[in-house]
DNA sequence: TGTATTCAATTTGTCGACAAGGAATATGCA
DNA sequence: TGCATATTCCTTGTCGACAAATTGAATACA
């Protein structure tokens, strides 16, 4: 944290909310703050040297987001996981795979390709080096790129959330990972982006179905058995 | 305004950035602040009696809503409409009108079904009455309730904000809704609702398609047509 | 000993002030 | 007169300080 002070005073006018708000979401997603971590806003000053002025518009966007809760005059902490409403974000999920994969079939440009192509690359590698964290990334950021392609920001917007949301519950199961269902995400991506660059709409929208249905019975099924890890950092 | 800096003292702690927020949202999406209007924090907080900070917090959620754009170390304005890129709005809308309405058939519980009939009388009230700014008001808040009805909050955030978007799109374009759709519409929610009591998923989800895409041919119509009303307020 | 009340400590919400970055204006030069 | 540069003004971004609200501890009382 003292790299961070440090910078005080080379920090250009205005980049202060961006960093702040840049480094506490990617903790937020990695679990670094698990759920339930109170935010204090002293503390961050302090860890980030600056005032609290831009640590609290940081927290004010995070939590535009979701990303942490706020009880007025109280404590701020990082937003809980709803275990009890899960299915509401399975139905959310599924459907925008379906739509931004479809969409992307329809609109991408071949440049998005390339893009797409690169991300797929990078979560074979992350599989074929059994890294469940940087498949957990590299996932999100494939399925991001061709939800971009796509074209809807409304769509790409509430899915990168959703991607996002992804990334946090899957963390806490990530051990289980390591099955043969990695290999077979990778064969199921390569048939997506091969109906994406042949422009079959319909095709690229029930693989897209079928993947992220299967996702979702793989995280399903790791709910039900509860062994959730205890992550504590 | 004097009204409103003459709650200075009586207001309590925490609340004013609520006011703030809720009153420049009602203003923006009234189009009493018409897209492109410029934002002073200092006159803001002139006007509502309350330092800038408050004001600040105010204008970062509403520019994480997409409400207003700000630009760096300069002004800060409310949002254009985009019109170059209306296809992904209708997409989106068409969206969101058949997946909501499809789990409020399956989710929906008796007190749901109060409130959406509820919002529908309003909604035929202003029908009724030819007042085309209440019918733009009401629809809203007649699908808000069939939306909240299907209890997903991931779909219900989004359609918000798209029917909020469509809010400022039809205010300037309201006066040619003086037509013979509006009671149509009064039958088509009519039947939807009936679809959502009886539980007739499917049936409620393509009465809901036909029915966006009957508004969104609608307004294309009126967006090639460009007679769209000056406002100037 | 248990409960209610008061008080102190901590944290958030708000404020007024100052400084930096742009934009508009004024100035200098050809 | 036309263009480049300097200056001023205005708005935003950040700061340190104070005040209100809440929590938990300490005290008083039965």
């Amino acid at each position: 944290m003292d790299n961070e002070t440090s910078l005080r005073n080379e920090r250009k006018r205005g980049s202060g909310v961006k960093v702040v708000y840049d480094i506490l979401r990617d903790e937020i997603l990695h679990l670094e703050l698990p759920p339930g971590s109170p935010i204090d806003e002293v503390q961050l000053s302090e860890r980030f040297g600056m005032s609290r002025t831009p640590i609290r518009e940081a927290l004010v966007r995070l939590a535009g987001e979701g990303l942490i809760d706020t009880l007025p005059n109280r404590s701020t902490m990082v937003s809980q996981i709803d275990f009890l409403n899960m299915h509401s974000y399975f139905d959310a999920l599924v459907l925008m795979y379906r739509v931004t994969t479809q969409l992307a079939a329809r609109y991408h440009r071949p440049e998005d390709l390339e893009i797409v192509r690169a991300r797929q690359a990078e979560f074979a590698a992350a599989v074929e080096a059994q890294d469940a964290l940087a498949m957990i990334s590299t996932n999100a950021e494939l399925h991001l790129a061709i939800a971009e392609a796509g074209r809807n920001p409304y769509f790409t917007a509430l899915f990168s959330r959703l991607l996002n949301e992804g990334r946090r519950i899957l963390r806490l199961y990530y051990q289980s990972y390591n099955d043969r269902l990695p290999r077979r995400f990778v064969e199921e991506h390569d048939e997506m982006i091969a109906a994406i660059a042949a422009r079959d709409t319909d095709l690229a929208e029930s693989l897209a179905r079928l993947h992220a249905e299967q996702i979702v019975a793989q995280v399903q099924k790791l709910l039900v058995r509860g062994d959730r890890l205890d992550v504590k950092l």
